[in-house]
DNA sequence: GAGTTTGAAACT
DNA sequence: CAGTTTCAAACTC
């Protein structure tokens, strides 16, 4: 371990310019708070690099302002800012996921994986926010082609190994994020991996140090006790990964090592700006640095060859500084490797692409979202999912569809994170691209909000819809996937409109954020990429009206945070429809009712009658379902039965869903219901598993079946709850619907409050998280 | 698969 | 804001 450590200090020191980014990453400067960065980084400190670091830049809090610039509300157009938090959960976890898409040359610099998506939002915000320090910090001077070669060729294959990252998570849970989070900021470095690979551990780890600091203010003492706990030492399980790493990478020089080092500093630090989980602080610092390997990036990618990720990733850091270049997405163009990264990739890349695209870069954009499509290649054409991209010429039109999607993407990620973790073995990419997918774009909604698409209500559709394709090619799972019905719909609900052009919220695809797929059965369907405008022109009427209109029918309040962790004890009851409903005659006992499909219980903000929901009464006693836990009033002990009851029906006639296994737990996460959004448990999870969907495209929920099934309660991902846009969706809706209030007022002001700190806390479900046992 | 029921969305 | 109509999903047969 020390060696380690020494081994890593030593690089710092050698790269002391660009390199000093890492060092920051690791160190966050808010030692009070982050004890886990703290004790990390004591080693470091005493290193002259840390010296050099200080001197670099005055440390100073990283102000909010980064965070809100990216996902500020005010950029979106309406509420929808507030639904992404729960999207940037997903995100974690999609980083994991994400190597593959890094993989893809194909992709542009957002698009490709959530990861750099973050990136490259977070490099917008430094951009930004600095003047410009150093441009030179990462030496482009060093070896950059060979690290950009690296990169490249290490993508695809840590791509595999990355999935194979759920075992990781099936060591030590705690650890794992953790430890991502060291290797990132430090030994990523050492190793030379490419930083994009880093990054999604580096984000993940980020997220995790954040939660340790937020939540288990011992984080560091958490972390190690978990060592011991679970027996696994995070450090050696970077190290490990480190090796993993090595290995993939064929080319490890020093000189790689060096360039990737700056590539790699430079996203540890967008991530954790972005997250602003480590307070880092030294926002000029960390700036500094990322500019500079953002610089370091461009030369790199100049140098090299086609195909390598970090021409994708300098692309980004361009475009986030505004020094984009035209060159730079021709070059992408001409990317031919990684054919599967691509294809996994293809649907998180539309997505981030719009968003990123339509923000920052309109020229650029153009190029990227070209290269995105083509990645996709075959599939992206039939999939259509959700973002009407436009092509090059008009990305930023085409942009934020995606949006709906991200958001329902979070939600289900976490889960479908997880999944794979258990399940790994056959499909982890897929599932991973799933999660990453959604990550990405929960990303790019934060900052490409305008779009428009909102974020979806569940979960899984984001996630499926992106995914699917990809799974399909690597596993007969994905083949499943994509016959499956798309479970969850975000990918592809399916939708059967006749009247509606498949342009009002009566459609679920467009109420989702889909574009309308194969597997629909709609009629003069406008809901396609080919009616892009018309689809984002529509949508803006529609949020014109209604702010939420996009946003998750299901809200999960701050206290089914329980993610957190280990309280897997406490149960979130708080989610609610952010509505209510208005049964009369379903007793919202039937899908009919939102509340109920929703998986949650009726709310003060329902107006049904003869309410029977399961899953909480309205009158009531909120009925914290939970079924964990505690609490459980008289009612809720009726509600219970009642449940237990309706469950099994739903069983009956929805073999397939799992739902009822965990049914109100976390019926949340945004939106997850037990039901998965739609779930339309016949429809989708029935077909999925065995025969599959008419497209094929969407694959995600059948993950979220297993997941359903296999992941216990607690392990569960509270993601969802997070998404608990609620909050913000109470004060925004202008409409004054009944919205949100319901559970903003009661049960959301935590969440609320900081939409960073939801996003955080949602990202975190891995799987890690949960301890093993 | 067709028809009915239901309640959200849209409209007035 | 309330009432009505439209719509498509959910449900039943």
């Amino acid at each position: 371990m020390e060696d380690a450590a020494e081994s890593r200090v030593g690089k710092v020191k050698e790269n002391e310019k660009g390199k000093g980014v890492v060092v920051l990453v690791m160190e966050t400067p808010d030692r009070s708070k982050n004890n886990q960065t703290t004790t990390s980084t004591n080693k470091f400190e005493d290193s002259p690099v840390f010296d050099f670091l200080n001197s670099l830049s005055p440390i100073e809090p990283v102000k909010p302002m980064h965070i809100t610039q990216t996902i500020n509300p005010l950029s979106f157009a309406s509420i929808p800012s507030v639904f992404t938090s729960p999207h940037v959960s997903s995100l974690k976890r999609s980083r994991f996921l994400r190597r593959h898409q890094l993989a893809d040359p194909s992709k542009p610099e957002f698009s490709t994986d959530g990861g750099k998506t973050i990136d490259a939002n977070e490099l917008i915000l430094d951009a930004s926010s600095k003047s410009d320090k150093s441009h030179g910090n990462l030496n482009p001077e060093d070896s950059v082609d060979e690290a950009v070669c690296q990169s490249s060729y290490e993508y695809s294959k840590l791509d595999v190994e990355l999935s194979q990252s759920d075992v990781y998570d099936s060591r030590c849970p705690h650890s794992s994020l953790t430890s991502s989070y060291y290797l990132s900021a430090k030994h990523s470095t050492e190793y030379g991996c490419t930083s994009s690979t880093f990054a999604p551990f580096i984000q993940e780890a980020s997220q995790k140090a954040f939660y340790a600091t937020e939540e288990n203010k011992e984080g560091v003492d958490q972390i190690e006790q978990d060592k011991e706990a679970t027996g696994c030492d995070w450090e050696s399980f970077i190290s490990n990964a480190s090796d993993i790493l090595i290995f993939e990478s064929p080319i490890n020089t020093e000189s790689c090592k060096k360039s990737a080092e700056s590539g790699e500093s430079f996203y540890a630090n967008l991530s954790n700006n972005v997250q602003n989980k480590i307070s880092f602080s030294a926002a000029g610092s960390s700036e500094q640095v990322g500019e500079g390997s953002g610089s370091g990036i461009e030369k790199l990618s100049n140098q090299l060859g086609e195909g390598s990720e970090l021409k994708e990733i300098a692309k980004t850091h361009e475009i986030v500084t505004g020094s984009s270049t035209s060159n730079q997405s021709e070059n992408m163009d001409k990317e031919p490797d990684s054919g599967l990264h691509r294809g996994v990739r293809r649907r998180c890349l539309v997505f981030e692409m719009a968003g990123t695209l339509k923000k920052h870069l309109d020229e650029n954009s153009a190029s990227d979202s070209y290269l995105l499509m083509q990645s996709d290649g075959n599939t992206s054409s039939g999939n259509g999912q959700l973002i009407p991209t436009k092509d090059r010429s008009d990305s930023s039109k085409s942009v934020l569809a995606g949006i709906g999607l991200h958001l329902n993407a979070l939600a289900t990620t976490p889960k479908g994170y997880k999944f794979v973790a258990k399940f790994r073995s056959p499909a982890p990419q897929e599932e991973l691209i799933n999660n990453s997918s959604a990550v990405n774009l929960l990303e790019r909604e934060t900052s490409t909000v305008e779009n428009g698409f909102p974020p979806v209500e569940d979960d899984s559709q984001a996630s499926g819809c992106i995914v699917n394709e990809e799974i399909t090619h690597s596993s007969p799972k994905k083949k499943r996937s994509k016959l499956e019905p798309v479970g969850e719909g975000e990918a592809c609900k399916r939708c059967n409109c006749k009247k509606s052009k498949c342009l009002k919220l009566y459609c679920e695809c467009f109420a989702a954020g889909v574009y309308c797929v194969e597997p629909c059965s709609c009629m003069d369907c406008f809901n396609k990429p080919v009616h892009e405008d018309t689809v984002l022109a529509t949508r803006k009427q529609i949020e014109s009206r209604n702010p939420l209109a996009f946003a998750p029918k299901v809200i999960r309040s701050s206290d089914s945070l329980c993610e957190t962790q280990s309280d897997s004890s406490k149960t979130p009851a708080s989610a609610r429809h952010k509505r209510g409903c208005n049964c009369r005659k379903s007793g919202c006992l039937k899908k009919y009712c939102e509340c109920y499909q929703g998986g949650v219980g009726c709310s003060i903000n329902c107006r049904c009658d003869g309410c029977k929901n399961v899953f909480g009464r309205k009158d009531g006693k909120e009925v914290e379902l939970e079924e964990d836990g505690g609490d459980i009033t008289e009612k809720s002990m009726v509600d219970r039965n009642s449940k237990k009851t309706a469950i099994q029906n739903n069983l009956e006639q929805n073999p397939d869903s799992a739902l009822p296994a965990t049914p109100l737990q976390c019926p949340g996460s945004s939106v997850q219901h037990p039901f998965t959004s739609k779930n339309k448990p016949p429809r989708s999870f029935p077909s999925t598993r065995s025969s599959f969907g008419k497209t094929g495209t969407f694959v995600s929920q059948p993950k979220f079946d297993k997941h359903f099934e296999s992941v216990p309660e607690d392990e569960m991902p509270k993601v969802g709850q997070e998404g608990s846009p609620n909050s913000g969706i109470k004060s925004s809706s202008p409409n004054s619907k009944r919205v949100s209030s319901y559970h903003s007022g009661a049960e959301t002001s935590p969440e609320l409050r900081s939409s960073r700190k939801l996003i955080l806390q949602s990202i975190p479900s891995f799987p890690s998280l949960t301890p093993k046992d």
